[in-house]
Order: structure tokens, then sequence, then C-alpha cells
DNA sequence: GTCTATAGCCTGATAGAC
DNA sequence: GTCTATCAGGCTATAGAC
């Protein structure tokens, strides 16, 4: 109840946002009404309209302020030190640490990857991977990978993010054990296929 | 208008499946509406309610529909004959080809993991994945890879799916070429990921 | 087996008081 | 900035004629 005052305008706005993203994450657009969303919140519908003109610029801000930061995060997993090697491995390892840890980021991911319009994907693109694709490209490169950096660093985020992705089906699936969600074996195992070290 | 005395009960059924498989493939199970379906079939709203109970009812049997005959199309590219090389490269390139001739059939099962109750799950892993994932992890095997073949199965999948999957944001992010949709250039980079030939 | 009509509820969005 | 009340239309599903 302190300062009640500053508890106004941009705090509301964003507090939309951090109900939202969730509901979203979980249903999907046409899956969330305003209502749902207001209620979570804790105001009414008509409120939600003071601070967004209509459903699809919510939608679409929940979406900036879902991956406005995702971007610096996964690009700390690829700093410059050491073989690439070295970083090759902590990237795998750091990347899909953050992955196991934002259900909702993945879960938008791929109802973007199929629903998106032009303007979301680009966003999606520029906000979040394109720099990260660049590093990657580069990391290939100096591992002197003999293949496509684009479908390599393709690949990379495939085989990390299609083992969550696949997480509410490999349990009837033959073989799927518990240890095959945590992120460590996940990371090992993805290292192990990317540096050719399980022979053949 | 010939026979117009058998055009009744099951064919009726069977076209509301498969005018309505695109539409929950496009749009998601909220995304459409019984009239959405009903008059893409061209009849009205009400007789969707003669052949199926309700729209869940009707959603599960077009799931039903759209993976029934997946599972032998995927296992016909696993037969036994030649070296586990041979096999392995036979198997990628037929999957690939067979993924990238049916995007309704991928959006489904990306939404199917996204939103899949138990039930459904289980239709999808039994109907579709299970023998063709079994007859992987034999390959796996006996390609010697050191690796848990549950886990290699899963990645092998995921390294073909996951370059369909962002085919739409491909084109934001550097080095993204038309080529990189082209199956057999997928099919070819993800065999040499897999038997280690890109070097290292 | 398909139709028209309709019940009852939920939807996105607005008007206007406070 | 939030509320209540409301509108117009869409939704799933049903009733009953043909």
């Amino acid at each position: 109840m302190v300062n009640k005052k500053l508890k106004t305008n941009l705090d509301t706005a964003l507090l939309i946002l951090e109900k939202s993203l969730p509901l979203f994450a979980r249903a999907g657009y046409s899956g969330v009404s305003m209502r749902n969303i207001a209620s979570a919140v804790g105001i009414s519908g008509a409120a939600l309209y003071h601070h967004y003109q209509d459903k699809q610029s919510l939608y679409l801000a929940t979406m900036e302020y879902a991956f406005s930061d995702k971007a610096t995060g996964i690009q700390s997993a690829l700093d410059n030190t050491g073989t690439p090697e070295q970083r090759l491995e902590r990237f795998v390892a750091n990347f899909t640490k953050q992955m196991a840890s934002d259900p909702d980021f993945r879960a938008l991911l791929h109802r973007e990857l199929l629903d998106g319009d032009e303007q979301r994907l680009k966003l999606l693109a520029e906000n979040v991977f394109i720099e990260p694709f660049k590093s990657i490209k580069q990391l290939a490169q100096e591992m002197a990978l003999n293949c496509d950096a684009h479908l390599l660093a393709i690949s990379m985020a495939g085989l990390i993010l299609f083992h969550f992705e696949t997480e509410s089906i490999r349990r009837y699936l033959p073989g799927g054990l518990k240890k095959h969600n945590d992120p460590k074996v996940i990371a090992r195992h993805v290292i192990g296929l990317l540096t050719g070290e399980f022979g053949k």
C-alpha cells in the first residue's frame, strides 16, 4: 500500500504481459480470451483495453516481452575463450540449461514457428536468434566441420530443442527414461554427436 | 450422380475428416470452428453432429485418420537389407522425403506435442512412432554408435524435423538459402552429421 | 442424412460513470 | 485507470421438420 501512486500505468501494463505470457504459452492465441487474461491479472476485461488497443496488440507486446532479453542470455553462452571444442561444449551445455529452465519460452517459440506471421517471425529472428546464430556459424568454421554452417547451426539448435519438444511423448516410446529429460544428459549426448566421439 | 445411394454415411464421415485435417493442421483445435469445417465440407453445421458426437470426438477422429497409415510409410524406409550405413542413409533420405511431402502431418505432430492430452499422445506414439523407433534403436546398435539408443533415435528425428519446423524463420536468419528446404540437401546434411563424415 | 431455427453461452470490444 | 453494463456477433450443440 506504500506508494500507491507509483503502482499505475507502466506497472499494470507490465503485469498484464507477465500474466498473459504463460497463458499464451500454454494455450496459444485463440485458446486464451481477454477475460482469461483479465482475471489472471485481477482486473476487468475492459481495463485491458486501456493498456492495449486490442487482443492482437497485446499478443504482439507479450511476444516482445517474452523475447526481449533472450538473445543476451544465449549470447552469453558463446564467449570467445578457449578452443573451438571447449566453446562448443560450453555453448551446448549452457543453451540446453537455459531452454530447460524456460518451458514457456519454448512453447511460445514453437507456437510462433507454427503460426507466426512475418512480423512476429522477424521479431523472433532479430531479437533472439540472429546474433547467436552468427556466433555459432563462426564456431562451426573454426571447428573445421566441413559442412554448410547455416544447416549446422539449425541442427545444433534442433538437437537440443527436439528433446524437450518430445518430452510429452517419449514416455510412451520404448526406452524412455527420466534421465532423458535431464539437461546435463541431453547436453552430453548432443556434444557427443557433434564431436563424433561416439565412434563409427 | 451415379450411385448416389452409396454416397452416404461412411463417405460423408470420411469426407469430414479429409476436410477438417488441413484446417486443424493450420489453425489448431481452438482456431477452427465447427462452422468452418461444415462449410469446407459443404454441409450445415448441424449435419456434423450426425457423424460425430461433438467437436472433441471429431478432432480425435481426425487425428486417428491423420496418423493411421503413417507408421507403415515410415517403417518402409527401414528394411533390413545392406550394411547399417546403407540402411541409415536410406532411412534418413526416405523419412526426410516423407516429411517434406506432408506439411499437414508435420503441423499436427507439432501441435500434438504442444497440446496433446495423454490419450492422443499415446495414440500418436502407438500408431506412428513405436515401430520405427524400435528399428532405429536396433540400427543404432548395429552401427556401434556408442551412445544411448533412445536419445539417438530422438536426435535423428529431431535433426530432420527441426529443419522443416524452422522453415518459416530461416529466411530471416543469416545464410538462409532456398536449397536448405530441399529434402535431399537436408538428408545429405543429416547423414553427414550422423556418420561423422564432416571431420573434426 | 441433411436442413433451418434456435438456445445458451462466450467472444472481442465499447460507452460512460467514478 | 478501473469499473459495470452492454452490444453485436460467434461459438457448441440441440430440436424437430423433411
